[in-house]
DNA sequence: TATGAATGAGCTTTCATTCAT
DNA sequence: TATGAATGAAAGCTCATTCAT
């Protein structure tokens, strides 16, 4: 039932949704819903958890623990192409459609987007105490390059799946795009290599 | 009056901004938000072509034209960034409300991406040729690095909106840390001394 | 609830009948009559269709038939008076409103009025050949006698309507009336008797 | 003016034309309208009004006074045929329009209406008078008969006009049939050898 | 448990109408 | 005088939500 309402908001968007389509997608029929779930907005953000939690998983199941954080990362990242190319609605709900939404839900995948950040910016930050380090890294320096990372990875993700039909990425290779675009550029800055402006 | 309209789009979403909100909030009365913008569909389009167009301008007349391509980049960026930190709402309005309604706005804006897109696969594609050249690009290679580095853009962008309050970083310090983060690891990769899951 | 549509239409005109007043009327809630009829125009159609139909029926049931040619007239006749004198809404309805609305149902009470018409230039056509015939009538007098009748008892119908309460004629003094009238004038016209402007 | 009105509301019908249809097709503006018809329903009002009177005066003007009966009746006829096929909107804005809007207008154009049925039925009660009176008719009669001749003729007013463009009568064709129809069956009746069911 | 039937509330849109010039 | 610009009020329609069964 989940599954028909991830389909129809993540196809027409939350308010082009009516709940009859979602019953009747669903095949049951719309007081059911109700009794299930007790609104549309209750509906949508149960939705949006658990897409959530579904991608928050794949990711945490695809890092191999223990090993150097560069692999740590390359990992995660594969898990998460691997896992926003098998389920596409879901990740265009959680993408796409819960930001548009202010109060209730844009938090709840915030949430979830921060859990993911913060965990990059702990692998970056590991990476930044291990390996050579003429230059420190300030924790806002830290923070905007996980930020990057991670927009870096959703943007990518989005190209896969709209070119997913030609001659996109498979998941391997977009995390290795990103690996060998960031984190390589991440080892220079910290062997004191940075770009700069001059 | 467009400024009323990009502000409750933004802030509300497209549905559940009114058009009486709307028309309130410009201190006009609603038939006159008609007279001129025929439709709510003709309004958010106005907003978005609007938006859209503000922003290409913004990017377009801070790129230092004849510069390097790294600067030239750097300099697109820092203009992006000053942009969409001047105009949060215009941003938001392109950025979250405008991709989730299908037809014909989500097109507008993706066709807004594209060029920008387009323009950083030329820069890079530009650094790929005067650069040491152990190791040759592919087209869809570029593509993919480009598209990571714009989606790290928006995610820099939303970063700094968030935490404009706080201790967000300016528009220079977002595009230096971008270049330092992914230029650097471009110039690694084209050297042959890209990453590699091994 | 067509019950109450037809009441609103009849009295107040389309425009004028707002689905409000019209659910209200009807004692129920304006979704539900959205919910049958799925919009004004469809609802008025019906009504139409349905005050049409149980005019043609009752018209038709009221016809004598094998009788002679102005007996079955006659008969016709007073069913028409009858049916408009008990159902003056559906009768306004017909006759007032439906003309004025151009493309759907103007058409439909036209091929309605069209059917009559007919029905009554193939009785004349039958007197006319049956009778004495010092004068053989073409076929666009027919046509022309036919119109007159059926315009005749449409005025009578509204008269009777208006005077109803006072002192108009029942439906079968109506339809005398009208014999009277029209009908000796077809015979005398046949006989070669007719009126000329000399 | 009048007449841009008169033609809109007679195609259009009273709440389809706006006042905006109506000001540019008059080619003036909107609030010289207001300026000398006051209102909407004022501006329709004009309009039958004039209309009205414009086909009362054709029908006065036609009738040759001081003739007798029969020949002043079809004197009338032939100068009311005349007048609707020379002004099918106007006719249109009485015979169709006028009627369905309640209050204002309708009583106009039935103050009309009576008018004209006064005439006939004076014109009816004369002839009954002077010719062999066999019969006598009450004046709930000559009003009936009254009726249904006025009836009959707008029936065949419409007629002409929708058949205009191909063999429709001409006006005093239509009179000519009417009188034919009518006035003999008239002669009849008052000689005692109306019709009668059985 | 599961639903057919019904509704309250709100939205977009239109239009007759009027100022300020 | 004549109008461009603006609005109050209402209408058609939709949809999330709930009873009665």
């Amino acid at each position: 039932m989940l599954d028909a309402a991830v389909r129809a908001f993540a196809r027409r968007g939350y308010s082009h949704a009516s709940m009859d389509d979602i019953a009747e997608l669903a095949g049951v029929s719309k007081p059911l819903v109700y009794l299930y779930l007790n609104s549309k907005e209750e509906l949508f953000a149960a939705c949006v958890r658990r897409e959530a939690a579904a991608l928050v998983a794949a990711v945490r199941g695809a890092v191999e623990r223990g090993a150097p954080a560069d692999r740590q990362l390359w990992s995660g990242l594969s898990g998460f192409f691997a896992h926003t190319a098998r389920h596409p609605d879901g990740w265009a709900l959680l993408h796409v459609q819960a930001r548009t939404h202010g109060h209730p839900y844009a938090h709840e995948v915030a949430a979830m987007r921060a859990e993911i950040v913060a965990f990059v910016t702990q692998l970056i930050a590991a990476a930044a105490r291990r390996g050579a380090r003429e230059r420190r890294l300030v924790a806002a320096e830290v923070s905007g390059l996980a930020h990057a990372l991670v927009g870096a990875a959703e943007s990518l993700a989005d190209w896969a799946g709209e070119a997913a039909d030609r001659d996109g990425p498979s998941a391997q290779e977009a995390a290795a795009t990103l690996m060998n675009f960031a984190w390589a550029g991440l080892g220079n800055l910290l062997r004191g290599q940075g770009w700069s402006p001059a």
